[in-house]
DNA sequence: GCCAACGTTGGC
DNA sequence: GCCAACGTTGGC
């Protein structure tokens, strides 16, 4: 049985919540609501841990990339804009004794001196595995592999 | 803005 | 359980 994956992409569209309003939220941490995919949410739930490494992503802007790092700042929890008659993430089918949507708390960790691009990571050979370059990836929530961390990192002109 | 790829829904 | 229709994602 493979060990649980401890480090993660984050896929955000920077014009509705970017890194720098994660870096510039309270104590730097957020709710990461409204993902509604259930393999997303698996690894949510299932997988993450306070600690884990998570890569920033920003998709659906000019220049799609890995722009910083964060890290998982919770134990996973109901999301509650599911029980939210006013939130656009309102689920009316979650029952509150048995909340279908889970989240973790995200915190910033550090800006990267240089944005891995998608272009980048596609020119990548030793990425070419990664969920995120595979055509019609839409996945938001992906485990990263140690392995391709480091040379995110390394692309990204951060020592390990 | 286009559209291919994908996940979900619902009729049957 | 199949699968067409639909809505969404996300690169380009």
């Amino acid at each position: 049985m493979p060990a649980r994956p401890t480090h993660w992409l984050l896929k955000s569209e920077p014009h509705v919540f970017s890194f720098d309003d994660l870096w510039s939220a309270k104590k730097r941490t957020t709710m990461w609501d409204g993902v509604r995919n259930y393999q997303a949410r698996n690894f949510m739930r299932d997988s993450m841990r306070p600690g884990d490494p998570i890569l920033y992503y920003h998709s659906s802007c000019d220049v799609p990339g890995v722009v910083g790092l964060a890290e998982v700042a919770s134990d996973p929890y109901p999301d509650p804009t599911q029980f939210d008659a006013s939130s656009k993430y309102h689920d009316s089918g979650s029952d509150p004794n048995d909340p279908r949507w889970m989240l973790v708390d995200v915190r910033a960790v550090r800006r990267l001196p240089r944005v891995v691009t998608l272009a980048d990571l596609k020119g990548e050979r030793r990425l070419a595995k990664m969920a995120v370059v595979q055509k019609g990836s839409r996945l938001s929530v992906q485990p990263v592999t140690e392995a391709q961390w480091r040379i995110v990192l390394e692309l990204a002109g951060v020592d390990g």
